[in-house]
Parts: C-alpha cells; structure tokens; sequence
DNA sequence: CAGATATATATTGATCCGATATATGATGAT
DNA sequence: ATCATCATATATCGGATCAATATATATCTG
C-alpha cells in the first residue's frame, strides 16, 4: 500500500492539504494504521493530480503560504475502490523496543527496567486517551472498529509487560552477576 | 534502528552468511519484529566491513557460490552494545488489512468478510504454530519474552475479529442496500 | 516581549524494499 | 527419465520512503 492509496483514502472522506492528511495520519485512527511523512505525501500528491485522480485549488492567504486543497476527482475514487479490493498483504511491525527485549542480556538490568516503565507509561497514557475518546461520535463503524482493535492491541500489550516484564530484567541481572564474578 | 544494527544483532548470536541473517530475520523470533531484506542486508554488511565492526571469511563451495560468513570484532559488539542502550523510538506499524477494515463501507459486504475470513485463517494458524513450537527449547530468556508477546499479541487479535468482525460486515451491507435503493 | 508552538509547503540525501539476475544441487512429480 | 520447483547463495537496480532541514508567519504562553 503506497502512499498515493493513502492520499486518495483521506481525500475520500473530504478535501484537504497536504498538511491536512499529514495530521491525519498522526492523530486520527490512521496513526495506528499507518503514518507517512511529508516526504512522501507531497510527491504522492503530485503523481496523483499528473494522474487527473485529484484536483488542486490553490487558495493564497495572507501572510501563510498559500493552501493547496486537494479534491478526489470521479476517476481518483474508482482508483481508490480498486486499490481497497486488492487482497491485503501483510502487516508490517517494526519495534525497536521488542529488539532491545530480545537482546536483554546484553543490556544492564538498569536499562532494562527503564525501557520497560516508559513502554508501560506509554501504553496506559495511550490507553487511557483512546478511552477517554468520544468514539460513538466516530462518522463510520470502520472507524469504530479500528480504534477499537487498536485499544484492544494496546490492553494486550500492557497486560504482558505487567505480568512478564521481571522476568527479563532478572535474566539481565543475572548474567550481570555472572559477568562479575 | 537500522538494518546495520540488526545484522550486528543477529551475528552476536553467532558467525552468519547474508543468506542466514535473511533466514533468521523471516523464521525465527525476528519475524514478528523486524524484517529486513536482501536490498538491505548485503549493503549494510559491506558497510559494516568498512567500518571494521565485522569481518568475512570467504569460503568457496562446489557449483555454489562461496560462502561469505560474517563474525563481529569486538569493536562490532561495543557499537551493538551503543546503539541498543539509547531509549527505543516508537513502534510502526503498517497494516494493509486495518486499512481496508477502516473504509469498510466503501468495498462489498462479500469482500469484507473474505478479508476478514482470510485475516482469521491466518492468526489462528500463527498461533497454533507458537503454541506448539518448544519455545522452552529457545536458548535466552528475551527470545521466550518477545515469544510470549508476539503470541499475546496475536491471540488478542484474533479475538477482536472474533467478537466485532460482524459489525464491519454489517455495515457494508446495510451501505450495499442504502445505494441500491 | 521573547520564545515556543502551530500552520503550511517543499526538498534533499540516506536508506529501504521488491523485483530481478545468476548459478546449481536436491527433491519431488508425472 | 525428465521436467519443475524449491533451497542455497550473492548481488544490484529503480522506485519508495524517511528524517532532517529550509522558509515564512500567526498565535499563544510565560
């Protein structure tokens, strides 16, 4: 899934900016889903509008650079519906932190134990926001559906660290002790 | 985290051939990690050869090409040690399947529930394949951790498609009947 | 009033990824 | 017996992606 599907998917549920879809896929459902950078987005955008699958209105303002909002055109949605209706490859993880649990016995007990409170912070801070979120308000059940599989991800993720996280920064204590003596 | 840090990673574990470090990264506990490919396993070793933190033994075979295994310098161990004590950025991840769940009411009833179907299948395979697999045989004590959370993580998945699947479903199809009309 | 943050577009260099090329032994199917 | 496929093994190329940076200004905060 490459950036422009991306693109056209966000423009399909209203006009926006380059600016726009990058927020969106910070804050929104998307950020769990997919992120992309402003590197990308704004060649994607001009492939796409090359392709006649968006329309640009260039609206100067005062002082700010002059805003570019994008439109979906009749073709850029049917290109849209045919990228949804390919089968979806795999996911795609990548995790520093898994990494350095991987290799905990290089690493000092110490250190351990600090990656392992802050991914645990994190995870409660991240699971109490998505609580606290008004998602009935949510426009679509897609979205609904996302944010709750994201949450349920994320409660899973919290539970494991709780229960399995000493085991790991024992191991990484005692192989510290070995190396002492 | 780059893939130079992930070749020196795996060949803490031991001497290894590009091949094998590929092998590794798609078999073992890696996988549901950090995947890296051929693109960028063999650049990085040539680059970490250049900075001495590896070294090659070239060993020609019959018929098939020479085999160039790979052995971390102690320099090697010291820059792995480095970059896996600075704090782990944050996890990506990047889902073609929650996409597509997102925009459910775009795409057919029929669609949704053979990616849906297809997603289950699919979990529920991986996971029979982690329980079964001796993870008491695993050698470190990270490799059960990050075992057990990739497990977690997957059954928790799977109960999500489980309980909700329908909702998304039903969705496109009460949108099918809405556009019909 | 200074500094930080948010709005807004855009580029660049480094890296990464998927596809492809090359070469052969072993296994399995017809 | 022969054909196909898979596993071993290295390597490159073009396109995609990412992090960092540049530019410009309004608004908010202390």
């Amino acid at each position: 899934m490459d950036t422009k599907t991306i693109c056209l998917a966000v423009l399909s549920r209203g006009a926006a900016s380059g600016y726009e879809i990058k927020k969106m896929c910070e804050e929104g459902v998307f950020h769990h889903i997919h992120e992309v950078g402003f590197g990308s987005i704004y060649p994607a955008l001009g492939k796409l509008l090359e392709d006649g699958l968006v329309t640009v209105t260039d609206t100067p303002q005062e002082g700010r650079p002059s805003k570019k909002v994008y439109r979906l055109t009749p073709a850029g949605r049917i290109a849209l519906l045919d990228a949804l209706s390919t089968p979806p490859g795999q996911d795609r993880v990548r995790s520093e932190f898994l990494v350095r649990m991987l290799f905990a016995e290089l690493l000092g007990a110490r250190t351990i134990e600090d990656f392992l409170d802050n991914r645990l912070q994190f995870l409660q801070q991240r699971i109490a926001d998505m609580e606290n979120c008004e998602c009935g308000e949510m426009p679509t059940v897609g979205e609904r559906f996302v944010h709750g599989f994201g949450l349920a991800i994320y409660q899973a993720m919290e539970a494991y660290l709780r229960e399995h996280g000493h085991e790991v920064v024992g191991a990484s204590l005692l192989s510290e002790r070995a190396a002492a003596e």
